[in-house]
DNA sequence: CATGAATGAGCATTCATTCAT
DNA sequence: AATGAATGAATGCTCATTCAT
């Protein structure tokens, strides 16, 4: 507008306003994370992004709006990983160790992502809307989907096991320990945090995963 | 009055702030579970108790007093059950399903469980302190602790899978599926809601959890 | 009622709310000396007393009510003094030592008198109606109003100074010592509370009053 | 904008904000007066001040806060009087009369004084902490205090009197007229309301103070 | 007479959102 | 684009008073 080469030039102002925006963004990642949609105060990001409170009206329309942001760039985060979109028809017997290695890896690297799928779950879904999942739906999902059919045609996965269990169970054992650690450890009396404790729990979950519980197969 | 038996009458004043005070309780419970410590408004949950606002503070001393019995409540509720109290070491074999399909029935018929917990979670379990603790520990878990570890011993179940990954298994199966369902469902564009469904994925992940995921085990 | 017997016999209940009346002025003395008729709950005053709140409604019709008993009977405890009333025409010239002296010993055992009388002056004399005030007026007051009199015509006291000026300069002197310690300490940067310092600020100012500031009366 | 100095220009904003501030003050100025740190209400302040209630939240913390700016306000300005600072060693003779008449001054122009002084005194000083009083701790006073004592040497004030005493009696003299002007007109049933009366008190203190009450000083 | 439960108006404070510059 | 002031609907909690037994 004041400048009047035409293009792509980006001013000064356009640059400083997506820097406004970016920091907003990540402020209110931050602290929805840890406080929720409700629990997080507007004043509060504002001033973590180090930012006037109008913008974050003026870029995410309102609270609502930048939680809404804020949810799909997780999911979508969670969703495009290049470990599991890797995995070809040869991984198919050691898959399993890789989804829940890869899933740990994903919480422990994201540490928001429960906490944000807990709120989502505890509103009843509410932050986003039908048409934001078709964006998310996870590319690795059908891909793993995919190659479990493939094993079970193998003979290599149960048929009497559909991928969506088998995916669910996945999901829940590396949730579970991160979203849980608190009250099962004090319900157990048994502390669960720290990396010796976790890498003792994953290989023995997927010890049972694998061949279940019992001592011998008769 | 209506008793004829002496000294525990109980006056019609008492009897009605029992009853108040356990209105009041229920419709803390309900709106705790629904909205979270922080989303439930004391105004509605006296509306919903049908009762004076004020009386909240006089039989609970706080909103925080309220959330903290409900939560005890609901833990105990949880911790005390006869189903599992009641196996013996000829059912080691069969445990796994009993708790399982124990778990899901709790959280079938306790809809609030999983809501409450994950509240908890997220706030890092400020809702209650050490000392409450004691008093909940389950009952239950000693109990199946002492039958696994007769169970390994047996040789029927396996000796590298702790305790407390194997419980840690059952809980988050059965915990996720009622959490995680409205994230879940989106993202694998699966319903999981329904009384079929459950039922399938409930025997589903039994198989997993006794035998793996392998079609043979060789 | 219930007993049969005419005349001055006290039933033990009749006997029991006295005591509980008498109780209720206590801790209401106490209270609202200390806190002023507003910030003295209720509920408090019961707690002190020992008593159902209720009662306070029963015996005083509500909290101004026993508020105004209070003031009532912190007046008149103050009004009637035979110190002051025992003093005759020989007094008159060693009076004002008398007076000053009595007023500080006043306030002394009565600390509440001050606070009592500051909030009435604070509320605009809300707390006490004109008939109340016929009832209080101070006995002594006309007694020393008669002596400064006749002081006067023996040429003693000041022709132009009148006994209300008079008065008021002993009320003060003596009142201000205690009720605005605090702040005039601070001010001054000096301690004023303690039984020397109270001593020698009442002989000063007592010797003022006598013969006034100035070292020689030309 | 009215004003063509650079640099130092106050955008509209800035006013208003400034203007709003100032109405919170002086509404909160006269609310704390009349009705006490207690019994004055936030609604009340804003309402008065034709302001947005949470303004005063903006500017002043809390109530709390407004109310220590109001007192800090009240008593600086009692200190930084001219009229006594002006005076010089030649007035030593007749300063106790400039003093009084100042003191009556300063309370009839601003009646809130003594009220804001003596709800400080009944809450126990809570009001301001031991750094304010620094800033408030009268510049006049050290002053008098000179004077006083320079006519203690020349012989012109008695040595048998302190300082201390000498100001407290002439504090204590005016702040009582005002502050205890209801109880005490009821009780000695005379006016006391009215410039001709308060003259005519002043006058006869002055007198008391400055000869005794002795109508000769043998 | 005494008691404990109940009531309703009120109170300081917070917070998402909008306005004006 | 950015800022700081302003708004109004809550929000948890208190308290004088009344009711019912």
């Amino acid at each position: 507008m004041t400048s009047a080469s035409p293009g792509q030039t980006v001013s000064p102002k356009q640059r400083r306003a997506v820097r406004t925006k970016a920091r907003i963004f990540r402020a209110g990642a931050e602290l929805f994370a840890a406080k929720g949609p409700a629990g997080a105060r507007v004043d509060e990001i504002a001033q973590l992004a180090g930012v006037n409170k109008e913008r974050i009206y003026a870029y995410f329309g309102s609270k609502g709006g930048l939680y809404r942001e804020v949810l799909i760039d997780v999911y979508a985060r969670a969703a495009h990983n290049k470990r599991l979109l890797a995995l070809t028809e040869d991984d198919i017997e050691t898959m399993t160790g890789t989804v829940v290695d890869t899933f740990f890896e994903i919480h422990e690297e994201n540490p928001s992502f429960w906490r944000l799928l807990s709120w989502e779950n505890l509103n009843g879904g509410s932050g986003l809307r039908a048409i934001d999942w078709q964006q998310i739906r996870s590319a690795y999902i059908a891909h793993l989907q995919a190659l479990y059919t493939i094993g079970q045609k193998r003979g290599v996965f149960r048929a009497d096991v559909d991928f969506t269990t088998y995916l669910m169970l996945l999901f829940s054992m590396t949730y579970f320990y991160f979203s849980n650690r608190i009250t099962t450890s004090r319900l157990l009396d048994v502390p669960l945090s720290g990396e010796a404790v976790r890498r003792q729990i994953e290989t023995q979950l997927l010890t049972i995963t694998r061949h279940g519980v019992f001592a011998t197969e008769a």
